[in-house]
DNA sequence: CAGATAATGTTCAATATTGAACAAAGTCAA
DNA sequence: TTGACTTTGTTCAATATTGAACATTATCTG
């Protein structure tokens, strides 16, 4: 095993490839912890992330969420009613463009998204605890400058 | 829109929080455009794992796949009879433990792995042009730094 | 105003992903 | 060696996710 052959040269020394792999690494790894946290209270990825956008949110369109989770519509629209069914969420028409569907999270809806944001601090804090101030806020300048810059160039000529 | 009543002390202002937060979503779009770069060489972002994993660790199993991958045994066992019988791969028992089945990739797959690393590669030096070498290998070290804290103190008590 | 175009949410079929239960093979201790 | 336990890969059902086609509503252009 570990038999690079030629690779070495392509990809494995890379410096630039080899420091940003370490990211999708990192962030899968937490993405579990995070989702073994929000167990505890009965609560899982997909539905914090709706929850949680909406108590930031409210009153954002079924669209908005869509692009700030960066999901297909449809799966919110298999998404959503099941959760208004079961009273987190309330969807309502918007009066001067009745196509948009307007996201609002009843008191439980809110109770349960402040539940899940403490176990997302709470694991965030304790990942990040042998980390710096300093450097926690330059992990967070370069992702800003990285995302800002694939959103004004996304794609390289392929 | 935008009105965060109590909830700014909890979260919305908390630096390392804050600061976290960011890596998801780059990391995100990230994912999105390797999505459709490697869709220009007909190759999808399962599969694509699985080649360059291979390519890397000739020989492994699936078991140690999964590990990498951070997905189920069960994702694979669906996923490579198909591979193999498109020929990108092989699978063969391990001689002294009958349970095992180890990786190997054909010709075909070969290929496909290393052109696969190369819009990877091409992505990763697009996105990071804006950041210097020295930015990359901070962001390197400290994502492998969080990473290491979370493999050994998995989680906070909840 | 009328017709074309665009945006929003829904549906549906196809594909992915997961976790639990299982069979086969290996390991270890009595 | 036997019997309990562990590990690996598979199967299956449940759930998620996606993209395309569609109806509805808005907007834009002539």
């Amino acid at each position: 095993m570990e038999q690079d052959s030629q690779d070495a040269e392509l990809v494995w020394n890379h410096p630039r490839f080899q420091n940003w792999i370490e990211v999708p690494k990192a962030y899968q790894i937490a993405r579990r912890l995070l989702s073994e946290g929000l167990a505890t209270i009965d609560l899982d990825l997909p539905r914090y992330d709706v929850l949680a956008t909406i108590l930031r949110f409210p009153g954002l369109t079924q669209q908005e969420l869509a692009d700030k989770l960066l999901v297909g519509r449809s799966n919110l629209s298999m998404l959503l009613p099941d959760m208004e069914k079961k009273e987190f969420l309330k969807r309502r028409e918007d009066d001067s463009d009745r196509r948009l569907k307007r996201l609002f999270l009843t008191d439980a809806g809110e109770e349960l998204a402040r539940s899940g944001l403490r176990v997302h601090v709470k694991l965030v804090d304790h990942m990040m605890a042998p980390s710096s101030e300093a450097e926690c806020k330059a992990l967070g300048d370069q992702m800003r400058k990285i995302r800002k810059h694939m959103l004004e160039a996304p794609s390289p000529n392929w």
